[in-house]
DNA sequence: AACTAATACAACCGCGTTCTG
DNA sequence: GCAGAACGCGGTTGTATTAGT
């Protein structure tokens, strides 16, 4: 019977240690990613000297050892975003993280389901009750949804591909300039589209 | 001060997709 | 074109920390 800490590869039959990673693990997996690249994670593993599966060291190299990771402290305009970019994609989000640079969509999968889930359902509740003052986020929120639902009520619907029931998120965001753009295209704002720098 | 509950986040697991021989 | 290996993603779990009683 293998300790708690470890598994044993499927592939390899060998015992691999699981669980927190070490400062010395993690310098020698920085180490080998430099020499092998950040892409053939099993030879990395094997190449490292770590006791760990190729899998487990993509991840801790994708979360927490790759550069310009951002840590901590999500902004409001982070938050802004995820909250819009999820109204449009749901749970991708990997996609989601794609369009917030130095973010990992662990964080923000973890960042929405401890704080913006509860949050919105929270504001949701709230809204239900007319007595409430709105908030931001509810107003923001519901400016989202009142979007969505202009275009599938025959206004904008080029993002969508009707055909594969799709969403192009590059019909709402310039990603062309450094940053990006969220392109406002619900009609009912102030007519034309409105690009919002993030 | 001690205990419990809630929260935050790192890591693991399973599975679908893509790549390679 | 096929099969197995490797990768990447999303869901879930485990655990350390913090807040509340």
């Amino acid at each position: 019977m293998a300790p708690k800490n470890t598994v044993t590869d499927a592939s390899t039959k060998k015992v691999m240690s699981k669980g927190a990673w070490t400062a010395e693990e993690d310098n020698k997996l920085a180490h080998c990613v430099e020499v092998h690249g950040a892409k053939r994670w099993k030879t990395v593993a094997l190449k490292s000297g770590l006791n760990r599966c190729g899998k487990s060291c993509r991840l801790r190299w994708m979360n927490y050892l790759r550069p310009n990771i951002k840590r901590g402290n999500i902004s409001y305009d982070e938050e802004d975003l995820i909250i819009r970019l999820h109204k449009l994609l749901g749970n991708r989000w990997s996609l989601i993280a794609g369009r917030l640079p130095g973010r990992t969509d662990n964080e923000i999968k973890n960042y929405w389901n401890s704080h913006l889930s509860k949050k919105i359902i929270d504001q949701t509740q709230k809204e239900k009750m007319p007595d409430q003052p709105s908030t931001p986020l509810a107003t923001m929120h519901q400016k989202t949804s009142d979007a969505i639902q202009v275009e599938e009520e025959g206004g904008a619907r080029e993002a969508w591909n009707l055909e594969t029931g799709n969403f192009d998120v590059n019909e709402f965001f310039d990603f062309s300039a450094e940053g990006f753009y969220w392109v406002d295209k619900s009609p009912q704002l102030d007519g034309d589209s409105v690009a919002h720098r993030s």
